[in-house]
DNA sequence: CATGAATGAGGATTCATTCAT
DNA sequence: TATGAATGAATCCTCATTCAT
């Protein structure tokens, strides 16, 4: 048992150096030898915890993805207006991608692999998949309500705002570090929620 | 004398050609035999042309933002009401982008590599710069006639639709050939239009 | 017979360019498309003329071994003393290898690939035994003569004559342009002089 | 823990077998691969202890020169008298000579190109300059003594014992095998010894 | 004759992965 | 379990040479 969770811990350890170096390189331009010395461990070493180079990264990016499903159930267990709901889960999503600030910039980078390769194409479409249902949901749910303006397409809005999300993703990690964050991401949740909010005046 | 070609020409051949090999086995794991066996061509001759493959994917994106700002500049030519020309520049980037269709998916593979080549980064970074200062001088132009409402941040929402765009570009790439494609964008331009509106009801 | 006059010149013309090349390039790293560009000719051209890059290195050094031996034997032509005729024969070689300063270098950055060459080997050989056979006659004769000591070998005495030229060529093709050739071709005639003479007192 | 490979030993004995595959094929057409396999090693293998062809030869060639000055050293040490000294380290250079002589081919193949390298260059003119000051010292303490001839620059006499030296190696090396070495050696000795020797009876 | 566009054989080098220790 | 020495498959690119024009 104690061994299980060293084995863990040290998959873990491995995952977040690769990420940083993954950042710095590249994920195709990182040798195994430079995550070896930056986890200060040797190159042989690294097969015992991970089955190739791909692996370490698929790994690190579960993990990521794994942390944003879980963060989004939590931010939505306490609200039930709709677009209160959608936009406490906007605000998550700004704020785990910036928490996963290299997490993200690596995952732009494998992005166009990712595409190419089934297995990682299955799992990132379950993904987005379960990001869209619930957007779809939340959106219908206000549209019944009276809230949200009934001539959009649900499922289409829910895309627009997987987009939307990935976009602002791609050009923070084009752009570096920029300081215009919170403009930007306070832009985006007016945008979205005039842009939905239905004309019919509530009573 | 011997034949004479036209290096123009031929450029753009391989470059067309390249990009759908780019598009299937991406770019990286594109041989260079690859793209000689496709253009029907020896290995050598493509040194001929091309410094090396970078310098062919270079060439072929060029074109693609090329085509891009030359389209947006004729699009944005015989419109005036700053609306109309904001969601007709919509139109025409998504028609670009289904027309551009394998560059698009090819820009995205190297985008991860893009960021840290610092010639690139340059020229993308003036792409993204100009498509920014246009939508910008939109927004504010439709703010000062009062149709746009005031309180958005121009720069802001230029970033969120250059965003958006790069984002819907992206989900598409990872889903490959949708079929719903005018449902979003109808969406999305439903949303901006809306999300943008002044509140102050014209006369 | 105006053709081949022009051929001949031609020949002469690109060796001549060529040598210049290989003696900044070397050999080895001069592309045929260097020689045709400064010869300006096309690439193409070289090969009416030459069978290919070795074969203009080969009529270039022939042309510098050919102007060798025929100024050596107008520089015996009217010596008949041994001594006199060993030290204008020096003068002579120092004087040659200074006027073909080009080819020496090129014939040096040639040498290593020539020992391996059967048939420049051949060829080369022939050269240094024709150089040996003269030198050797001489020496013989001055011995003969009661000028020079009767304890030399006088073939060793050739070989050895011919590896000093050899080797002050290529001292000076390593050092670049020297200034003290003068000098150092003094000390070298005043030491074969002194070296060889014999002792008995000439009456 | 694997193996602990003395690395030293290993880029001797990569270095060793390296030199005798450079005098057969010549350094430019050799292949790594014929090192490799020579080496009895891997072809990656080769790149753990060299960083490429050209740094082989280098280390190869270092050896051959540091054991060079290493033995000159040795050999003057005991000897105090300035003829005996210089004709002593006339004999151990051909000893040298004789002894590395396969260094000594693979010197004169790569002689060519180590002209064009800086680093190559400064390198072999630092052993050079070394030899002619020791050569010169010796020249211009047999001149004090009274011994050599005052007529002689002994600066130019160093240049040209050098050459002479570099000369006969060259000989050698284009001849092969000769059976007449010692005789030529003897023959240079005798020149040098008498060509030097003062006039002035020695009371 | 002259040319330069086209070619593909050829080779140095890299690096993920293995496995003996 | 940890390691790093050894490996060779894999690929980009060069350039002498050819030959259609």
């Amino acid at each position: 048992m104690p061994k299980k969770v060293n084995k863990t811990e040290k998959m873990k350890a491995i995952a977040d150096v690769s990420i940083t170096v993954f950042k710095t390189h590249g994920f195709h331009d990182t040798r195994m030898a430079d995550i070896a010395q930056a986890a200060k461990i040797g190159k042989g070493t690294i097969y015992e915890y991970f089955k190739n180079k791909a692996d370490i990264l698929r790994y690190a990016l579960n993990q990521y993805f794994h942390a944003f499903t879980l963060g989004a159930m939590q931010t939505m267990e306490d609200v039930t207006e709709p677009l209160e709901k959608l936009l406490s889960l906007i605000e998550f999503a700004f704020r785990h991608a910036a928490a996963w600030e290299d997490h993200c910039t690596v995952y732009v980078d494998y992005f166009g692999t990712a595409r190419r390769e089934q297995e990682f194409r299955i799992y990132l479409d379950g993904i987005y998949t379960d990001m869209e249902f619930i957007l779809e949901s939340i959106i219908k749910e206000g549209q019944q309500a009276g809230k949200f303006d009934m001539a959009f397409d649900s499922a289409a809005v829910a895309v627009l705002l997987v987009s939307l999300y990935e976009g602002v993703i791609l050009y923070d990690v084009f752009k570096g570090k920029p300081g215009n964050r919170k403009i930007i991401r306070d832009a985006a949740v007016r945008l979205i929620a005039r842009g939905l909010k239905s004309d019919r005046p509530e009573k």
